[in-house]
DNA sequence: CTTAAACGTAAGCCATGACTTACGAAGAAA
DNA sequence: TTTCTTCGTAAGTCATGGCTTACGTTTAAG
């Protein structure tokens, strides 16, 4: 997988309301699946599909703790994501300043 | 529309593969919507639908060019975008910071 | 061993939406 | 006006996937 498609991957699994909604919750902090699902209008199920679908992007971990299970954002990706963003941002804002220059044809 | 709105409907815009790759060659430059088309696996109308979407999200601007009509980013748009990421990653850094000082349960 | 809690997975339903072709509108050229 | 180009819109098809309920699995507790 290049980087590219890593960060396709990234970006594609974040696109569902819900699932950003899950990502954004554990950026805040790690948390159960339970946890997650109380403060969400979907089920347990539906959540868990969710963040089976962030962890095949690798955008978030998960861990064992007794019966439950933890999961938390990978610091990697967002980094990656973050990097990715601001090389864009750059393109496009320099697009502008060109076209503003350049003038119309 | 609140801030918090406007940012879930600009990033659900982006969310289709397709036309966050519209978006992201609009980045690069103005584009027609023939000239977007012709680089791109799909019909010249399921383009024009994809900046339906775009402009409706306000990241996009159009402008009449005689029987043309060349897109552009909205400047402000990505700016916006920068800056409400800029924020999701030190939410996010520092979160995972606390996570290694604190230790575990 | 039995029970309970937390979670993942399977199967299926169903709405969303991405895409197509066909058509209409608007402007430039002759 | 007629013609050609470029584009937006309408209508319809069809796959994707998000969600649900039901069930199996793992671990802790009694």
């Amino acid at each position: 997988m290049t980087y590219e498609e890593n960060i396709e991957a990234r970006f594609q699994a974040l696109g569902p309301t819900t699932r950003r909604a899950i990502f954004e919750r554990l950026a805040a902090g790690p948390s159960s699946v339970g946890d997650l699902a109380a403060g969400m209008p979907v089920s347990r199920p539906a959540v868990s599909q969710h963040l089976k679908a962030l962890k095949a992007a690798g955008l978030v971990t998960d861990e064992r703790r007794g019966t439950t299970r933890l999961y938390s954002v990978d610091p990697r990706a967002v980094a990656e994501l973050r990097d990715y963003f601001d090389r864009f941002w750059d393109i496009a804002l320099s697009a502008y300043q060109r076209s503003l220059e350049g003038g119309d044809a």
